[in-house]
DNA sequence: TTTGTATATTGCAATATTACGATATAATTT
DNA sequence: AAATTATATCGTAATATTGCAATATACAAA
């Protein structure tokens, strides 16, 4: 069908979904890349630097701020789009909390 | 279109985001949550754990399967999965060097 | 060897995503 | 105010994903 049944999962399972989900792309692997490697950061730079057309970076931009990955401040007339660092905090967990358990079960499995 | 401009990116950037994409729904991190829960892993508790029918759990094991994120053995006429460390380390390194990143650069922007 | 059990594959309908031209909005400059 | 600049939204075509019934495969047990 195309549609996820959320229902019969966990909050915290969709969420961390959603999360992956949004960075389930090049380009918005990309964008979070390059806010991390400017300091200052416009929407127009990403444009420039992501050889994809506008609306299609704009469209990025909305999907990783509506997972809570980016957020943006008004600065004139152009947007200042930097990381989130709550949601980064949260992956970061969910991972080391993965790593650790495997580390402690090594070899009991497979 | 629908067709991501994979060309447009780095192997790396990619590559992280097929990761990330694999992750990217729910059912898919329940069986990883679940395989991280259980010792043994034969695919068929997890069809019984996850309220999917049973080609739609396969199918979510291949792709998780196929994204590095788990490996599976056969074991008589069952397949034990079980989660690839790599992937996860891969994981972990990746928001640990985000994370970082923003410590360093607190409040130098938005 | 037939029967049962476990998992994978195929085929398909419903829905979601990706990309972008055209256009809208909103602040900035002239 | 008109023109410019920066970003968002709309509409839509192409493609991908989700889910599952039906079926196939492959091993195990009787």
């Amino acid at each position: 069908m195309g549609i996820t049944k959320t229902e019969f999962f966990t909050q915290k399972q969709n969420d961390t979904a959603l999360l992956m989900k949004a960075l389930g792309h090049p380009a918005r692997i990309a964008i979070i890349e390059y806010l991390m490697s400017v300091d200052a950061c416009i929407c127009g730079d990403i444009v420039n630097e992501l050889a994809l057309a506008q609306p299609t970076v704009s469209q990025h931009l909305k999907e990783l701020k509506n997972a809570g990955l980016i957020k943006g401040n008004i600065s004139g007339n152009a947007i200042c789009y930097c990381i989130d660092d709550t949601a980064i905090n949260t992956l970061r967990g969910y991972f080391l909390e993965i790593s650790d358990n495997l580390e402690k079960k090594k070899n009991m499995c497979c």
